[in-house]
DNA sequence: TCCGTATTGAACT
DNA sequence: AGTTCAATACGGA
């Protein structure tokens, strides 16, 4: 993964996501914090948001590119948070080691509405062992919602772990048409 | 090397 | 239907 350079915010329904892009793809997509009270000086916060200088134009491009990334990331990520299936994703730039990797890549297919346990990810991606390792690389994803691992549940139908909550994890299969 | 895990299935109450 | 337990692969410290 190339170092992440932008951060962006990504207003939705159920509140503000914030996403990282690399000169790659996006990086990072992290839950809205739900603390109730906004600091002040929030907007502050965004000074990673522009590139220091605008001088060279190839930066410039790039900076144009990466608004593409986000508007397709905006739709991405709106379309599923309404259980429905994107058209299209912004390039993905994810760090993580092969085994990650390989497991974020199997979470992709799932479909929209489906569900998969860990042993079957294990299996689908030759290690069928490596049934807790895959809950470890679910655990970090780094683009939770975009990478669905909240379509991973534990093999007797229970509804297995989220870092981004339990609560949100059943509203996102909920909203995907999936009964627990 | 040791420890914690978003697991699993079997063997027990 | 709930609890305990061992097997197990991986990653971080």
């Amino acid at each position: 993964m190339k170092t992440p350079f932008v951060e962006l915010p990504l207003k939705t329904d159920d509140g503000e996501f914030t996403t990282r892009y690399s000169e790659t793809g996006l990086t990072e997509l992290s839950f809205p914090i739900t603390s109730r009270r906004r600091r002040r000086g929030d907007e502050s916060q965004n000074s990673i948001n522009s590139i220091e200088s605008d001088r060279d134009s190839s930066r410039r491009l790039l900076q144009i590119k990466i608004r593409g990334w986000h508007r397709l990331t905006e739709a991405a990520l709106k379309a599923i948070l309404a259980g429905r299936q994107p058209n299209k994703f912004p390039p993905l730039d994810l760090a993580g080691t092969a085994f990650q990797k390989s497991v974020w890549h199997a979470l992709r297919k799932i479909p929209v509405g489906r569900t998969k346990s860990y042993g079957e990810i294990a299996q689908a991606i030759g290690r069928p062992k490596a049934v807790r390792a895959v809950g470890g690389a679910c655990g970090a994803n780094p683009v939770p919602v975009l990478v669905p691992c909240h379509r991973v549940l534990a093999a007797n139908g229970k509804i297995g772990g989220f870092s981004g909550g339990l609560e949100r994890k059943r509203r996102l299969l909920a909203r995907e048409g999936v009964k627990i």
